[in-house]
DNA sequence: TGCAAAATCACCCAAAAGTATGACTGAAAA
DNA sequence: TTTTCAGTCATACTTTTGGGTGATTTTGCA
């Protein structure tokens, strides 16, 4: 038996303890009354109530709480931290420059901007956007935006 | 509550019981040498170890159960919720009629189709568009939607 | 090394979007 | 009462967007 064992049964020795000094109560008690003959009946009387008390703070100390558990609802507001649906990007076989188009797309810039961004013609830019719409089955950019930010396609 | 705290409380009971069969050997061993002339002893033992059972089967049966209540926080995430920016939507003196129509733009409504839920010509709205435009600072509808999610003025 | 997918570009046409300007009404404010 | 303003609508015009088709070049991968 470690320290911490000790520890663990503090409680259960300090019970003992406690037992131990109302016995050496008891003894001293009947050294100082049983000279008395018939202070007997008073001697049990006290055993009774003091042993009682006892049997009733061991009870009540004894006791372990019956636990509760109250669960109670914590709001999280999840911050605005975009993660990239990659399953959803794949599943509709979204190319890597469709998808830079479609940023910039939702970023408000026309065609034309677009196409000066990456160094392409216009006409690279909308075979992009065309083939964007087709895949992501609408028919206007700004379809194509609403529907990306829904699937977290884009931020 | 009986029962159940006495299965509980086993290991604890259990130490008593060993306590009170330590006694008891110790108080017949006392009478089976002694004999008779300590018999008070014997008596004041057992009484000493029935009322503290007794002790603790009042406090047991007549306490009520003492209650520990565990408070359990549960993360609940929550969408973030959206909240119209008033302030930025009177600085820039945007009219409901205004609102609605940046609403139903973002929503990847044409003109059009905007006109014909409003009941009203494609004229209105494309003149509502370019209000919206001048007040916004901006020369598309993408780049108007984008700045109104920025500012908060729709979800 | 060769093929499929991706990326590039062109042209045409139609539809939608956007610009500019002006006008009318009704309600509310000065 | 006059002014202001949101809301409505129109016409005319330009720009942008989108659909359809076809073609060439790159490129990643088996």
């Amino acid at each position: 038996m470690t320290f911490k064992a000790i520890i663990k049964n503090k409680q259960n020795i300090l019970y003992g303890v406690a037992l131990a000094a109302l016995l050496l109560l008891l003894k001293w008690l009947e050294w100082r009354f049983v000279i008395i003959d018939n202070a007997f009946e008073i001697y049990a009387g006290a055993i009774a109530v003091v042993f009682t008390g006892l049997g009733i703070w061991l009870a009540l100390k004894l006791i372990t709480p019956k636990v509760k558990t109250v669960v109670v609802e914590k709001q999280v507001f999840t911050g605005p931290v975009f993660v990239l649906n990659e399953a959803e990007l794949n599943k509709l076989r979204l190319s890597s420059r469709e998808l830079e188009v479609l940023q910039l797309m939702a970023n408000g810039h026309s065609n034309q901007q677009i196409a000066e961004r990456l160094f392409v013609s216009l006409n690279t830019i909308k075979t992009h956007t065309s083939n964007l719409f087709l895949k992501l089955e609408v028919e206007r950019r700004t379809q194509a935006i609403e529907k990306a930010k829904r699937l977290s396609l884009i931020p």
